[in-house]
DNA sequence: AAGACGGGGCT
DNA sequence: AGCCCAGTCTT
């Protein structure tokens, strides 16, 4: 039993409610300062995944370096990455520098103000196109995300799941009778505003000025809501991890392949191996009674079988393990340390002393695998 | 339609 | 440990 679309009564009802809710407890964010369509893009490409408190330092930040669509467009991409740094999903970065261009190109270095041409904008999707839309330009357009989902799942009891794509439509059909044809944007960021501090996730149940409205409360069912079928769990690999050292003190570094995860970023060099493999390895150092790899322990006999055709001198040793998650695989890594000489160059490689690691671009395991790597090696060990 | 694509915070 | 987050692109 499924609630019936509501009456023009009631959608204006709605509105005035949720407006007057929204003006009065919206948070004071950076970007909304005003509605120019820069900043709307640059924000909502940034809050794609990511919390809002997470982004704000990385919007004053990215504002700081490129202030306008024409910096954008002609910005470096080792500058731009190193703004993104650590935020994830890089491609959204790389994305921005591409749309800027077509921006410059196709539409005179204006930002386009039709959803269509917006949305063809490399990186720009339903969702962004909506907001942007809505927020910059008035149009009557819905900004479908995760948490305007959640709260229109619950106040209309939609039980199709989310997770597919064939939803979409669902909830986008009730979005263009619902929204306001006059404040277009600030109803969605109302929606979202809601979905974000008052029906989160975790809600029993709606404030009172929201429950006439919602569905889910009437029904006592706040948690069946959104219906949504579970991701699979990420995949386990297994790493080797070698951090290698010259006599000038620098360290071997690899560029990522210009493609797939973590593209064209630096890092330590990888060897995967099977888990078989990873386990044995990792069995050696182990110490039964603690369970813990034991640091200390040097293995005469088992030297790291990695990288075998590299002429590296590795410390019959290891220094410890990271994890990492991505969102579909975990990576599982054991880290080894050795020596070789300066002019030893395998392919994409660059020699880098620490002290200048401030300027190049890691992601967020490569900086695990420094940190641990500084916890356990003890400066002028013997090989 | 399904999988790739990061990282962090909350329970 | 599992879920979620102001999603988009590729296959």
């Amino acid at each position: 039993m499924k609630s019936k679309m509501w009456d023009e009564e009631k959608i204006q009802s709605f509105q005035t409610v949720l407006l007057d809710w929204y003006y009065q407890n919206k948070r004071n964010l950076p970007w909304r300062a005003d509605t120019n369509p820069y900043k709307v893009w640059i924000s909502e490409i940034m809050l794609q995944q990511t919390r809002v408190d997470t982004v704000i330092d990385y919007y004053y930040r990215f504002m700081e370096e490129f202030p306008t669509i024409k910096d954008l467009a002609k910005a470096d991409e080792e500058k731009l990455l190193k703004v993104w740094q650590g935020l994830g999903y890089y491609s959204r970065a790389r994305n921005l520098r591409v749309a800027a261009r077509q921006i410059q190109e196709k539409f005179n270095g204006e930002f386009p103000d039709t959803v269509e041409n917006i949305r063809s904008l490399k990186g720009i999707g339903p969702y962004t196109a909506g907001a942007i839309a809505s927020i910059s330009f008035g149009l009557p357009e819905p900004a479908i995300d995760g948490n305007v989902m959640r709260v229109i799942s619950r106040l209309f009891g939609i039980e199709e799941d989310i997770s597919k794509a064939s939803t979409y439509k669902i909830f986008d059909q009730i979005l263009r009778k619902i929204i306001s044809r006059e404040n277009p944007g600030d109803m969605n960021q109302a929606l979202m505003e809601v979905g974000a501090t008052v029906s989160t996730p975790s809600a029993k149940k709606c404030p009172e000025w929201l429950q006439p409205f919602c569905y889910a409360c009437a029904h006592n069912a706040h948690d069946k809501f959104p219906v949504k079928t579970k991701k699979a769990k990420p995949k386990d690999v297994y790493y080797l991890a070698g951090v290698i050292e010259n006599k000038e003190h620098e360290h071997l570094l690899i560029q990522r392949p210009e493609n797939g995860l973590l593209a064209r970023m630096w890092h330590y060099p990888l060897e995967e191996v099977s888990s078989e493999k990873y386990k044995e390895l990792k069995q050696f150092w182990y110490k039964e009674d603690t369970n813990q790899i034991t640091l200390d322990l040097v293995a005469e006999d088992m030297a790291p079988e990695i990288f075998s055709e590299w002429p590296v001198v590795w410390q019959k040793r290891h220094l410890g393990e990271v994890t990492h998650v991505f969102s579909h695989l975990k990576w599982h890594i054991l880290i080894f340390y050795g020596r070789a000489r300066s002019d030893f160059f395998p392919e994409n490689s660059q020699w880098i002393e620490e002290s200048s690691f401030s300027s190049v671009v890691f992601p967020k395991v490569q900086q695990k695998i420094i940190q641990q790597f500084h916890k356990t090696h003890k400066v002028g060990q013997d090989l």
